[in-house]
DNA sequence: TAACAATTTGCACGGACTGCAAGTTTGAGT
DNA sequence: ACTCAAACTTGCAGTCCGTGCAAATTGTTA
């Protein structure tokens, strides 16, 4: 009993079956809401396949979504530890640029045989249940993180400063998928990356002065003009 | 038919009779939402006290949440023409800040008799779904405003400021709200304001020096990191 | 191996939602 | 007024999600 009970503590073959069968269930629902689509396959098929009972299914996800969306909660735990060793230098939009960049590679990466993610956020974008439930996630995991940037920048955790910078980077992640949705050919990355810089810079910056409610130094007139 | 078919055409027996069953059970559905909780409320329930069937209810709403959020379909539509016809001198931001800003006193007045308003985003904090179906709702109401500010802007629908310009704009109130939920006293326009003017100035330069990305130098370097 | 704890599973329900096929009501024409 | 058709409401049957409970399995340990 020396580990820790996080990585590898001594698995056993219980705890090995555990995630060999939550392994199963997410991998069963990806395939089957792709093949049938998001709302039309049913707990049965994907115990079916996984070859448990649809009981047991709930004793694995809430919902048939959670399965679906297969979050691993340790990206997250991950997201939040490298906002508290980020470099001390970095402001907090930097911290949320960099910490979700280096996220978007990992899911890259961790990239099984197919695009899992890719397909993932196609199903996403189609059903209206999974976007709810991936954005109910997503809400957890920002709390988390406006909690420990708040921290960073020594303030108390309910500040309006860390929450929506936090809001405000998930969103812009959010707003570039969009976009790609919608058509654009520009790679994720680049669209990631404009959002992050209208939003470091200020919206309002971006587009011509012409007055709005600067209240500090609305003095600036920038280019950036591209919309 | 020379009427519009908008406001009042010739509302008729039976456009009244729809209109005041809608009214009674989203009446209905906040009442006992707020008594007995938004997810031990059942449809029954609600069809039961609106007077009406079960099937019935369903065919007014498609979701049991959309009677207890209630939305008004001609809020989105007013926040679309305040967009259109707003100052031509306001920034986008600048814009979207003066419309949600009325749509939040819009709410205030409409308030009937009791804060229905404030009740129902006291239940949508509570429960996860219909926090869900806000959101979902709320999405489509982005859309339609960002076109309105992509087009008022003369760029084309799928650009990326527009888009990030409303959702970081719903973001702005969204944030407040927690805020306010987290316990702050701070009065909500307040709060709302401040979250406004860190976005109008930039993330990053509400955070003093430090580095990060240099005001004048909107030029990241690095970040990317292992992209 | 015996006793114990974690899991799985079947079963029975409650509640959301849908398609379908009657009833009812309303708006119009004649 | 009388008739018709479109618009609504309703009951019914049926599918699927999700949950509590208790019995049956299986892994863990002394």
């Amino acid at each position: 009993m020396i580990e820790t009970e996080d990585s590898a503590p001594a698995p056993g073959r219980r705890e090995r079956k555990k995630r060999e069968t939550r392994a199963a269930l997410i991998a069963a629902a990806l395939r089957l809401a792709v093949e049938k689509g998001p709302d039309d396959v049913t707990v049965e098929e994907i115990s079916e396949a996984a070859d448990v009972s649809v009981r047991t299914f709930f004793n694995y996800f809430p919902k048939k979504e959670h399965a679906i969306l297969g979050r691993d909660p340790e990206e997250t735990e991950r997201a939040v530890r490298r906002v508290r060793e980020a470099p001390a230098e970095l402001s907090p939009l930097g911290v949320m640029r960099v910490v979700l960049s280096q996220a978007l590679d990992d899911l890259d990466n961790v990239d099984d045989h197919e695009s899992s993610i890719a397909q993932r956020i196609g199903l996403i974008m189609r059903s209206p249940a999974l976007l709810a439930q991936f954005v109910m996630l997503g809400a957890e995991d920002e709390r988390l993180l406006a909690t420990a940037l708040a921290e960073r920048m020594g303030v108390p955790a309910p500040a309006v400063l860390p929450s929506l910078v936090v809001a405000a980077s998930t969103l812009a992640v959010r707003v570039a998928m969009e976009q790609r949705k919608s058509g654009s050919d520009r790679p994720l990355r680049e669209l990631v990356d404009e959002a992050f810089t209208l939003l470091a810079d200020g919206l309002d910056r971006s587009y011509d002065r012409t007055g709005s409610s600067a209240p500090g130094t609305p003095e600036d007139s920038d280019e950036k003009g591209q919309a």
